[in-house]
DNA sequence: ATATTTAGTCCACAACGTAGACTAATTCGG
DNA sequence: CCGAATTAGTCTACGTTGTGGACTAAATAT
């Protein structure tokens, strides 16, 4: 579990921890950096040094002024060296986005596709062609894409890179890491995880919160103190079968009364008598409940109330600081984000002081794709030493 | 967050890894330390030295022989030197444990009393006075308590020391912590949590599990790769309300159909007519049971039906590796276990290959307290250095 | 008894951060 | 406009820690 630390570990952890620094600040003097780590303005101008070598961070030409004395050269992290792919495989599009290390989205490719029509080595292939055009665009330009990540929406087994099941899609048991085929390294997790990974870093995320995310089926990511929580298996944030009713509906799960039975796509669709979603989607909802639709403020209603009931539940086992709305929530929050609040905090009112704030999310669905890349970008801020050879082993003469 | 590594932030981690496989392995050789630290045979040696010094370890005189070559000598944690101390305050209880860093319980005391007829400070008074006898005891003997934990039943504000609420008893924004005043450092927290703790160091405990603690009230401590997960505000784990049946029983919260209604220790008394539980406590319970009293059998069906459908959404949500039984449910196991796993079985079975084993806690009331015991000896594990002087400040000539 | 094997120590050295002197580039005050 | 004050960044000697391999110690095998 714990490890040794040596010299070279050391190094590293610092390294990181000036490159983290100088991302979370925006652009950072030597000087100031030395005096938020705690490390010595010597040591800060080493690790600086290493770092631009390296070409994870530039130097500004613009040096802070105003104040006495010599003006400092502020670092920033450079954008033109490292980027990351990030995929989204879900039930009626694919999503590929290319985030650089300043978390600047370089390009976006999506299609909207049903993916239920077809088998899972086509879908992957489909997205394998998306991937590595963009793959290639983005080495076009320079940059250096380091590994992927994937999301899915389902839950996944991340060693193996293989989705354990995906009910919407129908799929069981598919090794979509090893047929992607990119030649990075990618990494492969739940839709509902990264989507919250991506609010984290690309959207309105504190460092706690439960991400809700309501597409077919729906799931949850929990961000505790910045970092996700995966459970012992790695199949946490199953909130779309969370009780609402012991022996309500009987679900696709097994079980009755999930809390998909009452706030999943389908109920919304349901409502209104519509069962083909994907000719009109979600905004088709939104004409009805814009027009005053009664039965589909009536479903709004009871989805409302039973999210309100599976997230009191939620929050008295995980205690999140803030709920996030996002996938079909969004759209919808004007009509069901009342209720849930007031669901919730009917029942949670006693036992703590206030109920946890419940905000919506800004990215729609591009908040997987880009928390797939953003977790790639953020193994390298973790040991950026890793990247580059030349921060390692410096003995090694500069080649001229 | 993330914090500068120096030199002697790196010694003092690997002292503290020294000290934790030397305490999981029992007893080990420098040279087998070198080989599952990772670090050089020389490192280990200066650092087991140091240890040594600081009287943390001991080196057995027992060689491990047998092969060829010359025999090392192996060294255990030393539990003469160092200990903590482990308290709860509980409703109908009040204990002390004095546990040594090798995790032997040193000392026990007990007291039976109904702390809901007291007014907090008396209860507190009462409990200080044991705590302060298991302290000269202690000390007597030559240990040296670096602190102290206490284990009070709810929710609670670790900074502050404060019992945030105690429902059970009635407590509300009890700043317990400072006004037992024990001389040593000491740290509050929800029993729940501590019973896990307890379970993970002295009972059954793999690294990830899920402790459900059955008093009068409903609480569980979750563990996830051997820590307390707390949550954002440190509230999680109130199991005993998450929903049972939205529209269910009142609850004391303010909420319905929570699974204390169905399942806390008052539901059990409730069922044979006896609402005087501290005349005859849990054992009645069983007596009833053995004698097969058909209203007792039956609020064991509910309870383990409410507490089997609490748990598929703890599950869902959480994931744990493994589900501990404690508290009342220790020894209610045999009539509610199975039904318990049966109504988690039904409600998972699809979703997950299978769902997690139920088991039972082997330490019976005394979890808490030596969780609480535990978690102090941890943070000396953590940071050797911190508590001996010696070993940061070697410069300085030893006294003669 | 001697060779072999394994444990533990010793010593020269390398890696890294530190402290403080030193140089560089500004603003302020006269 | 020039020197004092101030702040940024670099340079150098040094301290702390871990490393690698030689060396010593203590056992078993032959």
């Amino acid at each position: 579990m714990a490890q040794a630390v040596r010299h070279d570990a050391m190094r590293a952890r610092n390294l990181s921890l000036v490159l983290r620094e100088v991302r979370t600040h925006g652009s950072l003097t030597r000087a100031s950096l030395a005096e938020v780590t705690g490390l010595t303005k010597t040591t800060v101008s080493k690790l600086v040094g290493d770092l631009l070598d390296a070409g994870l961070v530039v130097e500004t030409g613009a040096v802070r002024a105003g104040e006495r004395g010599r003006p400092g050269v502020e670092v920033r992290v450079s954008g033109d060296r490292v980027a990351a792919l990030g995929l989204e495989l879900n039930v009626d599009y694919l999503a590929v986005r290319v985030v650089d290390l300043a978390r600047r989205v370089r390009l976006r490719l999506t299609q909207t596709v049903d993916n239920r029509l077809s088998e899972p080595l086509d879908v992957i292939g489909d997205l394998r062609r998306l991937a590595l055009s963009a793959l290639a665009q983005a080495e076009g330009t320079g940059l250096r894409v380091v590994g992927a990540g994937l999301a899915v929406p389902g839950p996944v087994d991340v060693e193996s890179g293989e989705i354990h099941s995906a009910p919407n899609l129908g799929w069981r048991n598919v090794p979509v890491g090893a047929a992607l085929d990119l030649g990075v390294p990618i990494r492969v997790e739940n839709e509902a995880n990264l989507a919250a990974l991506g609010e984290l870093w690309f959207g309105v995320g504190r460092a706690d919160f439960l991400y809700v995310s309501g597409e077919i089926g729906i799931g949850a990511g929990l961000v505790v103190n910045g970092a996700l929580f995966r459970g012992a298996r790695g199949f946490a944030g199953e909130l779309g079968h969370v009780v609402v009713t012991p022996e309500g509906p009987q679900c696709r799960c097994g079980a009755r009364g999930c809390l998909e039975q009452y706030a999943g796509q389908d109920a919304f669709f349901d409502a209104v008598g519509d069962r083909s979603p994907y000719a009109h989607g979600i905004d088709a909802i939104v004409a009805q409940l814009e027009h005053g639709d009664a039965a589909t403020l009536a479903a709004c209603d009871k989805a409302g109330w039973a999210l309100g009931v599976a997230l009191s539940s939620a929050i008295n086992l995980v205690d999140p600081h803030t709920i996030v709305l996002g996938g079909i929530y969004a759209p919808l929050f004007p009509w069901i984000g009342g209720v849930v609040a007031e669901t919730m905090g009917g029942r949670l009112a006693q036992l703590r002081a206030q109920a946890p704030p419940v905000e919506v999310s800004q990215l729609g669905s591009e908040a997987a794709a880009l928390g797939a890349a953003g977790q790639v970008l953020e193994t390298v801020v973790a040991d950026p030493a890793a990247l580059s050879e030349r921060l390692t082993d410096r003995r090694d003469p500069a080649p001229r």
